[in-house]
DNA sequence: CGGATGAATGTTATAGTGTTGCATTATCAT
DNA sequence: ATGATAATGCAACACTATAACATTCATCCG
């Protein structure tokens, strides 16, 4: 029904191997642990795609036979998401992998609405807007919610119009 | 603690009353009814220039004597959102009054992390930059999302600096 | 007026999301 | 090894939102 990969193709089991790599060198080099756990989670979170929410990611955790309990996957997502490896969709209540992990950034999302595919912008034009008029207001920024829900070109031309 | 009105000074009875008149006027045009209960809630919304999470109106609405249970709040909400009165923040999962009801548009939000006030931007600047952005990945805007969170400029100066 | 109709609200129950607090286990440096 | 610290397990709970059905209210038409 949903594609599972993300509307620009590319080759996904390099994709998730290099963010893991990415997210072990990283963890190395600020002297936290990526155990585990945390591994498992991002690594689940890096196959999709599309955002999961923490209780999806629960399931997955239990079926692999992890016992875990909310607190668990909430931690563990806190963690990830201290070290910038994922970010926290809030309009959806769920969770997606960072691509550019090393740098520190706030994310900025296309959401397709009719795959749930979820493309990460670097957004530099985006962020010297809201910098400007956050300026103008003489409102010091901390961090920004960007969350663009539409249609991706991949179901726009599947679905074309919605017109009657 | 918290001051109650916006950093932005202003004469706040008289926002809220030509707020409700607004909504009357546009309830009116639109052949729907601003009921005692949407007019209640609307108020409650006004009255505060921060957001308020919909069991807080509930909390309100029982205080002043009516009979209300979650799905009176969410659906009085879901009305004022479709007539464009209110916006929810989705990173706060709470409700603010609109100050463009007659404009169509999303809301784009500075949000005093200290104070809580909310300050509503016209930010034809952003939306500019977001339809850009957009445009280049070939993906069709239905609505954005912009919460910018961070420092007004009242707590900025009462709260100079965190640094240690 | 009075009844029919549809919109609005009341009511109960439940689903979904996230947190607190404390117990236990694993890891690391001495 | 051992003691300190970080990470995870676990139980209970708080907060946010919706589903399904019953009742009340406003309006229009006869």
């Amino acid at each position: 029904m949903t594609n599972p990969l993300p509307y620009r193709p590319h080759n996904h089991h390099a994709c998730v191997s290099s963010a893991m790599e990415e997210a072990q060198a990283l963890c190395q080099s600020s002297g936290t642990r990526l155990t585990r756990l945390r591994a498992q989670v991002l690594e689940l979170i890096w196959q999709s795609h599309r955002p999961l929410g923490a209780y999806d990611i629960l399931a997955v955790l239990n079926e692999q036979g992890r016992k875990a309990a909310p607190p668990t996957v909430y931690r563990t997502l806190d963690f990830l998401q201290s070290m910038g490896l994922v970010h926290r969709i809030a309009s959806l209540n769920a969770f997606i992998g960072c691509t550019q992990p090393s740098h520190s950034h706030s994310g900025y999302f296309l959401i397709c609405e009719h795959c749930q595919n979820v493309l990460e912008l670097p957004a530099d034009g985006i962020r010297q807007a809201i910098h400007r008029e956050a300026a103008e207001q003489a409102f010091s920024v901390r961090e920004s919610t960007v969350e663009i829900a539409g249609t991706c070109p991949a179901c726009r031309q599947t679905q074309p119009s919605k017109s009657p």
